[in-house]
DNA sequence: CTGTTGGTTAAGCATATGCCTAAGTATCAT
DNA sequence: ATGATACTTAGGCATATGCTTAACCAACAG
């Protein structure tokens, strides 16, 4: 729970790139080794070898090496995180929409009260 | 709708950076000028204009200037794009651990039945 | 008209990113 | 033992990013 800005920092950044989110929609459907994660990309195993570390240096990722191949899956705890902060930001502005809202609705009242 | 890619490209990347967070925390509680977003922030306005840009380009942010001063709002919807795509994954791997779980209790059932 | 406020543009620089190729290690198959 | 597979590490390069300062422009205040 602690530092959760720079968690928030890696999580944000690690799915913003095509590559990156094409490893987690597979990962999404079931674990895969490094090989099958990389097959589908532009780029050559190395590169997509550091998408991956990034993938799981932000915790979206584990994997596991198992002989002479890594599995990797999903972490769905990671992806808390980032649904916590949208939803507070949408609670946040739709406070404010309802508040406001609410005013409209007075102001509203009032003329047809006092009119 | 056309761009997807390109759009979450850019919505998870405008995120991914504190002071873009801090920017779309303050306008989540209501509008702001370029100057009051920019003063809590630990650089100078140039540099907080060019992430307000970003976060513009991104859709998560419109502004209107009126006489010298621009007023910046969020842009709600654009949160949207990002909330559908956890929300595909999570139902994917959710889909599959259902199966999973489907699995295991039919192996139960039939060690329970033929024990 | 003059100064101040709020914003914008431009140029430059230091560091970070994203990729590559080449070479290395460890496991498994024959 | 030999070769193939599945990574892994290292080094290097080209471009992108995130800032900075300096200068500029437009609007409003006195």
């Amino acid at each position: 729970m602690l530092n959760q800005q720079i968690d928030l920092d890696l999580l944000f950044h690690a799915l913003a790139d095509p590559a990156r989110r094409a490893m987690v929609e597979r990962l999404s459907r079931g674990p895969a080794p490094v090989t099958e994660l990389a097959r589908p990309l532009p780029m050559s195993l190395p590169a997509a070898m550091q998408h991956l570390d990034v993938l799981e240096t932000a915790g979206l990722v584990r994997s596991e090496k198992i002989g002479r191949v890594r599995t990797c899956a999903i972490e769905p705890r990671a992806f808390g995180q980032i649904e916590q902060w949208l939803a507070a930001r949408r609670s946040e502005w739709e406070k404010r929409l309802d508040r406001l809202d609410e005013y409209l609705r007075t102001l509203e009242n009032e003329r047809d009260g006092h009119g």
